[in-house]
Order: C-alpha cells, then structure tokens, then sequence
DNA sequence: TTTACGTATCGACACGCATCAATGTATTGA
DNA sequence: TCAATACATTGATGCGTGTCGATACGTAAA
C-alpha cells in the first residue's frame, strides 16, 4: 500500500526541497514489538473487565478487603469472585493473603502505577 | 458469607474495645458504581489488544500516522487494521481526519491522560 | 467517464472468556 | 473425629471478538 509524498496536494507544506520525497519521516523502531506489547496488554486485560475494575477500585479504598465480601458486593457468585481475583493476582495487581478460612487482597500499589505510567501520553 | 470480626484471632490488635465488632469498617459507598466501571471499561478494553496498543504507541511517537503503513507494520490485513482503528477512534483515542484516499491519525492526548489517572493509584 | 487505489463494511469462522452449578480442599470449632 | 464454613477448581455454556476474504464506497488521475 504506497504512502502518499510530499508531492500530494495534501501535504505541501515546507515544500522548498528537490524531488519528491516521503510525506513524513518513515514510521520506524517502534518502541513496542510484539512481545512486549503482549505483556503490557496482559495487564490492560486484566483490569478491562466491570468487575474486576471494581474490585480494584474496592480494594484502592479499603487497606486491604476479604473476599467474602465480594460476592454480594459485586453480585456475582463466590465461583465467579474468586476467578476474577486470581485474574488479578496473576497480574500482579492485587497480593493475596489467606489468613484462616478467609483471603485478604491488597492493592499492589507499584504495579498499578507502572500501569498508569506506561500509558501516560508523552510530553 | 459471614464477615470475620475483630475477635478472630488473626485481627486482634487494637482489642481494646468492649464486646465483638467487626474487624475493619464495613465496604460501603464503592467510589466506582456497575455503570461507571462499565465507562472506563470501554477504554480500557480498547487498549487491551496488542494490536491496538502498538498502533497507539506507533502514533504517540509519530505527529500523525497514514493507515496505510499499518498492515505492513503490524502484519495483519487491511480489514482488520480498519477495525482496530475504528475500535480505538470509538473509544476517543485516537483522531482520524480523511484526506484524500487517504486516512491519518492522531493520538489523542487528553482522553489517553485521563484514562492514565483514572488508573492511577491513591496518595 | 472510465480506471486505479485506499479505506470501510459485511459475513463467516474460530477462539477466548465471563458466568454458574457442582465438587474438592482446607481450616475452625464442637 | 465430625460438622460447618470459606475458598479454589472443574466442566459446561453462551456471548463477545479478532481475523480474513469478498465486496462496496470514495477519491483521484487518465
């Protein structure tokens, strides 16, 4: 699929040069390759679900929050809470702390800023 | 599900109180309500594509990028590069402006800047 | 008005995933 | 040891979506 020159109506602009050349700078070393785009999304995965964007948000608010309060919070069963909360550990986002009968969950605060960091527009 | 209380042997500091109470003030007020979660889960979703993620971080380090160069770029065919475009112009994202045969974009820095606080942990 | 080309849309297919009922595992208290 | 409880795991199901081939649409040049 062949790029549009400067020499296109639609871009002349600085056009004191020689012959045609490319429009822009060709679009090279993109910062992110396959790989580690596959890394950052499995992050964005994880938290582009309602629910468990929500339990993090829960979590954010409290020092730490029991998963046995998820289900009637969230309305979902205890099945359904406990799959999301291992979404999230495996993430990285939430620490799990099994203490007795009960899992305490904590925000995992340095993850979640790396997050919101890689994803902050440049300049 | 019951909720543990402070007389739980795993949470007894602080037992200066009289009788049982629970443990940590009960979850209420969730900052992040179903529809609310549901708004930022469009964008979140949006970025969670390692397609679509490249594409974005391929336009934050260009002024403007021609979708032209993507199917090559990215290795994926001309419809599917249409869609993840449209998918990411949908969720704010990203700007596209027609001109000629051709169609450019630009990232657009204050919904991406939101989405990065929005995220972005509490103190 | 043709022809060529870049982009958008459509239809179909395969895969991923959110959800729940049923069941298993581990811990506590009697 | 037994019963009760909290959580994890499994299997099944339905929906969403990433992908591509085919095709339609719009623009520009001949």
């Amino acid at each position: 699929m062949a790029r549009p020159d400067q020499s296109s109506p639609d871009r002349d602009e600085a056009a004191s040069g020689a012959g045609p050349r490319l429009c822009c700078p060709p679009i090279s070393d993109p910062a992110l390759d396959e790989a580690a785009a596959e890394d950052l999304v499995g992050v964005l995965k994880a938290l582009a679900d309602p629910v468990r964007l929500r339990i993090v948000n829960l979590v954010a608010q409290e020092v730490e929050v029991c998963a046995c309060d998820l289900p009637e919070l969230l309305d979902r069963t205890q099945p359904t809470i406990s799959h999301h909360l291992s979404v999230l550990v495996d993430a990285g986002l939430l620490l799990r702390e099994k203490r007795g009968k009960w899992a305490w969950f904590r925000l995992h605060r340095e993850q979640l800023g790396a997050l919101s960091s890689a994803i902050s527009p440049p300049s």
